[in-house]
RNA sequence: GGUCGGAUGGCCGAGUGGCUAGGCUCAGCUCUGCAAAAGCUGCUACAGCGGUUCGAAUCCGCUUCCGACCUCCA
């Protein structure tokens, strides 16, 4: 009795049962990042986050559209006036092109997300691609009275809003408690209310990114774009919109604003939010100067860390937390995570080259056993993709697959079809859900040329009790990270 | 200040009103020429104080501490 995917929404801060507008047919989309510079791990632990939620869909045999934008239009603060945008920023500052801040910081958020092996989405809408259609929206706002045109930028009445229509339900925010907080910023106000924001903002003469519109030169706002281009390729009202829990508020608050204002329809059903990681129980951020690069990671320069990562096993240790939760870094954390990798990856390797053999007496609690783990990593996963207690049951199926593959368990003492059925199952979570086996795999034929000789040249030697030989092949070997695992039918090795 | 969330064993990190999370570490055993790998066994925690209940780490209240958002942020 498979169970249904419940997703914690959180509209109605509850799971709910997952029910698309039009199935099979899935519209997803997630906040992608602003181009100005690189990602960091924290921003890379959300767009993990989707790309398992993405994945898991699509294995359920959803068809998935998957929308993930580019931020490329630097944004002003909703004040408009205030000078640069990040992307200006960053312009001026490697004196280049805002467009080749935008392809320099794309290709490398586009490498960073093929090593963390991230698929890519179904659409990649940038923001200066879609100024005409975020132009149209504010239109229809304006249109519908939810907006007004103050000296050539355009905000959003918040006020005029919420007397048709609730504000601030998504983030559990009241207006009232805004206007008590909300700072004088310096400069101009020409918002006839603080929470007011802006869907067009009037540039400065010197502005490098501008474009026109009726209310002359400037720049869309920075809630904008999102609603703009999910609205154009997933409808005005789709299935799941994620981001990292910091876009609540304002940015999602305002989108499903614009939504109702432009259209007159809530433009998501269920919506998403990854946590935080943190380190040292503070949030990753680059104003805290406690972020660091994923290269950094990989190549393990970085101050914080005390040596280089696998990117697979960066990843497992996301896996190995609730995306709701947030994850706290630490080298410890992490060398822990990567010795637990490399274990399940080590029985992955295992189940590869299991066959099946009938030759045993059944047992019928194994077989159970085996079934039950085969729906409980489904359980786990329905249950908001809870991929904690997925790496609980993978961890489960690893000791019997290492059981199987040492002969601790008879292999035909469960059926085939329960056989196949594990075998698939863990396969489609290491590989499709979770996506966590190496990528770098490679076929090196000359490799495994290579070390089939030494290894039989070490047999040799250890037949003739030559151990001193066949130790030192094995500490060389060691030494380049090659392990030599001497097992009842034979020698096998990995590679970490 | 306002809103929201969290405090779990040596470390990381799930979770449920009563039943072993899991990983790492540590100890012992099996296997092994010795190791490693793998398997088995052991290590029983839920911030504090009250309350509800036959029973709470899990529900309620209070206290302490931490964090996020309210400004760009994944």
């Amino acid at each position: 009795m498979p169970s249904e995917l419940k997703i914690y929404n959180t509209l109605s801060r509850e799971k709910e049962v997952f029910k698309p507008l039009n199935a099979p047919f899935v519209g997803l989309y997630a906040c992608g990042p602003t181009v100005y510079n690189e990602v960091h791990l924290g921003n890379l632990r959300t767009f993990t986050t989707f790309d398992v939620v993405y994945r898991y869909l699509t294995h359920l045999g959803y068809k998935v559209r998957y929308v993930r934008n580019i931020t490329d239009a630097g944004h002003l603060t909703d004040d408009g006036d205030g000078g640069d945008s990040k992307i200006e920023e960053r312009a001026k500052l490697e004196q280049l092109e805002p467009m080749e801040i935008v392809q320099k910081y794309t290709t490398s958020f586009h490498e960073v997300c093929d090593i963390f092996n991230l698929l890519p989405p179904s659409i990649e809408p940038t923001a200066t691609g879609h100024i005409v259609e975020q132009i149209e929206m504010v239109k229809r706002i304006l249109a519908k009275g939810y907006a007004y045109e103050i000296n050539g930028s355009v905000y959003f009445d918040v006020k005029k809003y919420m007397e048709t229509h609730p504000y601030g339900q998504l983030s559990g925010r009241n207006v009232d408690d805004l206007l008590e907080v909300t700072r004088e910023l310096s400069g101009t106000s020409d918002k006839k209310n603080s929470y007011d924001f802006a869907l067009w903002i009037k540039t400065p003469d010197n502005a490098l990114q501008k474009w026109p519109s009726p209310w002359g030169e400037g720049c869309p706002g920075w809630h904008l774009e999102c609603s703009a281009m999910s609205g154009k390729y997933l409808g005005h009202q789709f299935d799941i919109h994620g981001g990292g829990m910091d876009l609540k508020f304002p940015h999602h608050e305002c989108e499903i604003a614009q939504g109702v204002g432009a259209d007159g329809v809530v433009p998501v059903r269920y919506w998403m939010h990854a946590n935080m990681l943190t380190v040292n129980g503070e949030k990753m951020s680059k104003s805290k100067g406690n972020s660091f690069l994923p290269k950094e990671l990989f190549a393990g320069e970085h101050k914080l860390l005390e040596k280089a990562y696998a990117p697979m096993a960066v990843k497992f240790f996301m896996m190995q937390s609730h995306y709701r939760s947030t994850l706290d870094f630490s080298n410890e954390a992490l060398q822990a995570a990567e010795k637990g990798y490399a274990k399940l990856i080590n029985a992955y390797t295992n189940l590869q080259s299991l066959v099946y053999s009938t030759a045993a007496q059944k047992n019928e609690a194994e077989d159970k056993e085996i079934n039950d783990l085969c729906e409980q990593i489904y359980d786990k996963m329905n249950d908001d993709f809870n991929t904690a207690e997925v790496t609980a049951v993978l961890f489960e199926m690893s000791k019997k697959i290492n059981s199987f593959k040492e002969g601790h368990i008879a292999i035909g003492s469960i059926s085939e079809t329960t056989f196949k059925r594990l075998k698939a199952t863990f396969t489609a979570f290491i590989k499709d859900i979770l996506a966590i086996d190496k990528a770098d795999a490679q076929d090196d034929n000359t490799a495994d040329g290579l070390m089939d000789l030494i290894l039989s040249l070490r047999k040799d030697a250890r037949d003739k009790k030559d151990f001193a030989t066949s130790d030192k092949i094995r500490d060389a070997l060691l030494q380049l990270s090659i392990q030599v695992k001497d097992g009842k039918e034979g020698t096998t090795w990995s590679k970490n």
